[in-house]
DNA sequence: GAGATGGTCAATTGAATGCTTGATTTACAA
DNA sequence: TTGTAAATCAAGCATTCAATTGACCATCTC
């Protein structure tokens, strides 16, 4: 008597319940991590997450059913990519409450990313202020078709493998702040070992370049600097 | 080459997936809805729901091997809550990307909720200006229990049902803002309706009390008023 | 058109889930 | 102790889901 169980309420929980279905396998939120820092064909995201070609694009609708995608065709290729920054952001709720309840996620955390020793990493507001008055050097360490597909205004782009190579492209009395691909993306981690090992003033942009954009900051695009 | 494909990133996502299939279930969106009200034995929440006992638990057990929400022990009876707010803004985030992105949920919601001729719902801030001026009448439509569980301060709570016989309680000269479960309960639309046919001035807040809660603003609890 | 490339569709397999039923454990009360 | 109510466990069945395979479209180039 207490609970009028209305039908509408339960179909509406359905609907959200598919939006989580969606998000509910390591594959899917592999792609779409991906999809977060650009748009991409199915055979590259294929190729990229080592699905076959025909699994990744039945993912990638199971996706766009949900809502979380769209596709786009451009001449032979399907371009996917995430249907808005609220997907981002609910990708980055779904982290935060795994972070702070799974305690496999400290076990995985503290055995590989070795986070003690790291410096605090910098957010964003930080990062908007200290870029603004020349203090820090934005540091991209993804691969270039990821950089051009967009970017932290000014950033400078050296993909990990090519640092050490190019580590006279730095200046050496700033700070450098490193980024790449999101929260769990090891590129920045390394970069920064990897920097301060020579000698350089180093950290991490707490987040990553999705998470940059999806919270409303501006971005960059094209410049592909290699 | 491009893409070192490290193998603890997937085990992050694989744990990020197991949050995302606990959510992955109406039954189980329907009983952390309930648990956002506040505590429940497993027989309420069975009843509640209409699921068996047997079957509430083994949900109420997948919800908490992935985090989502802590049980007690209280003498005979096992009370389950959800573990952090986090839940909460996550159940939230899932709910605006449906709402962007989900074609079925407008037409639910055109054909049941009726908002169209509804007024602008209060937003929570709106709310806490005009309550403390003294401007409103917040009222709390949910069943005593779950008001005694916690409610907004200074709100009067008078159930949907009771609501018509209980009229003379409300000051006439001051709009009323009724409240319930969430964005999606219909007692705060029937109320609000109920209420204009009756000549008051009445407006839905924009979400519920687990919102309310969850943001961080003041809660009070007890004070049973029935 | 013919051929080639990029994606999708459809059918199949094995694994994982959801719900039911009946037995079992736990805490309390007589 | 014995009994009882509350919850969990365990087994079984039907359904759903993930990945593979091979066939099938769509678009561009020649």
């Amino acid at each position: 008597m207490a609970t009028p169980t209305t039908s509408p309420r339960l179909a509406m929980l359905a609907s959200f319940a598919e939006v989580a279905k969606a998000l509910a396998s390591t594959q899917r939120l592999d792609l779409l991590e991906m999809l977060a820092q650009g748009e991409r064909g199915v055979d590259a995201v294929a190729q990229a997450t080592g699905l076959s070609v025909a699994n990744a694009s039945q993912h990638l609708q199971h996706l766009r059913r949900a809502g979380l995608v769209t596709s786009r065709r451009q001449g032979v290729h399907v371009l996917y990519s995430v249907s808005g920054d609220d997907v981002v952001e609910l990708i980055g709720a779904l982290r935060r409450t795994a972070e702070r309840h799974v305690a496999e996620i400290d076990r995985i955390v503290a055995g590989y990313f070795d986070r003690r020793d790291d410096l605090e990493p910098l957010s964003r507001e930080e990062l908007l202020h200290r870029a603004r008055d020349g203090l820090v050097t934005v540091l991209d360490v993804r691969p270039p078709e990821e950089f051009a597909a967009g970017h932290v205004p000014g950033a400078l782009n050296i993909p990990l493998k090519d640092l050490k190579r190019r580590l006279g492209e730095l200046p050496q009395d700033r700070e450098v702040i490193a980024y790449c691909r999101g929260p769990y993306c090891v590129l920045a981690f390394e970069a920064v070992a990897s920097l301060r090992g020579k000698g350089f003033k180093a950290r991490r942009l707490e987040e990553g370049y999705p998470e940059w954009k999806a919270s409303g900051l501006p971005v960059e695009r094209g410049t592909t600097g290699t």
